[in-house]
DNA sequence: CTAGAACTTGGAGTGCACTCCAGGTCAAAT
DNA sequence: ATTTGACCTGGAGTGCACTCCAAGTTCTAG
């Protein structure tokens, strides 16, 4: 009834269409990711079908916000090539965080700008369509 | 010295090299934005080359407005038919703005939480690199 | 056991927003 | 008169991030 086989020793695992409702990504980038090395091998079925771990769905999670913050794949891709080097790279892998963070902070605020920017276009449209209210404000 | 020539009545207008330095596109997009109709077509010295007016410059800064918020070339194409079209079309280029802005607003929300979520993953990272900081920093 | 759904691979195709190129024109300087 | 450099056009090429496809294999329900 549930997906118990070869591999499993009580780990719960998802089938790729499963990761992919899950993460939002479709079950084709998630092949994609893998095969671009922004996700380990994923461990697999007897039958050779990927079966993802609770761990891998985090990572993904994680992906997904570097992503939704404007990383490319290339910037994920030396990301997880740190992480996959293992501990000696954390250092290393804070100072990209930090370095990503920041210009993030920097573009959060640039579309601040550009936002009041547009609300002031938007203001003079408004005055374009009410010509002579009479008793506009005061 | 300048370039005064067939066409100018003391009106100043910019080469497209000109352009492209005062908006920071190229050269090539300025033609290519032309070209997908986003700029009306530019007026033409005697030799034909592009004189750009005032006006063509406030509008290209106002498409990079729309560009560095998210708003895709197709979008944009809408919106500069719209102005085109009129004085008629003053309701529904404020429609497309308003929209725009509220998904603007939108994404700067989801950007500020998820550069919350950097934030504290930094936090982690950062207490993985102090283990024991007994009498580390001071 | 079998039908059909879900999965596998390598590789081709897509959409977006440019970016580059070849071959030609035009203006200014030597 | 010619060289130099900015400009013109149509169209091809690029990089990114997927997305789709064909042909074959595996899984699961009946």
């Amino acid at each position: 009834m549930n997906s118990e086989d070869a591999l499993s020793l009580g780990e719960e695992t998802l089938t790729i269409a499963q990761m992919a409702e899950r993460t939002g990504l479709s079950a084709d980038t998630l092949r994609y990711y893998e095969k671009a090395g922004l996700i380990e091998p994923v461990r697999r079925s007897a039958g050779n079908q990927r079966r993802y771990a609770a761990t891998d769905l985090d990572w993904v999670e994680f992906l997904l916000r570097l992503r939704a913050t404007g990383m490319s794949i290339a910037d994920m891709q030396r990301f997880a090539r740190l992480r996959a080097d293992g501990g000696a790279t954390v250092a290393d892998r804070l100072v990209v965080l930090r370095e990503h963070r920041s210009g993030l902070g920097e573009r959060i605020r640039v579309l601040q700008q550009n936002a009041d920017a547009l609300d002031e276009k938007i203001d003079h449209y408004e005055r374009l369509l009410s010509p002579q209210p009479e008793t506009e404000r005061t």
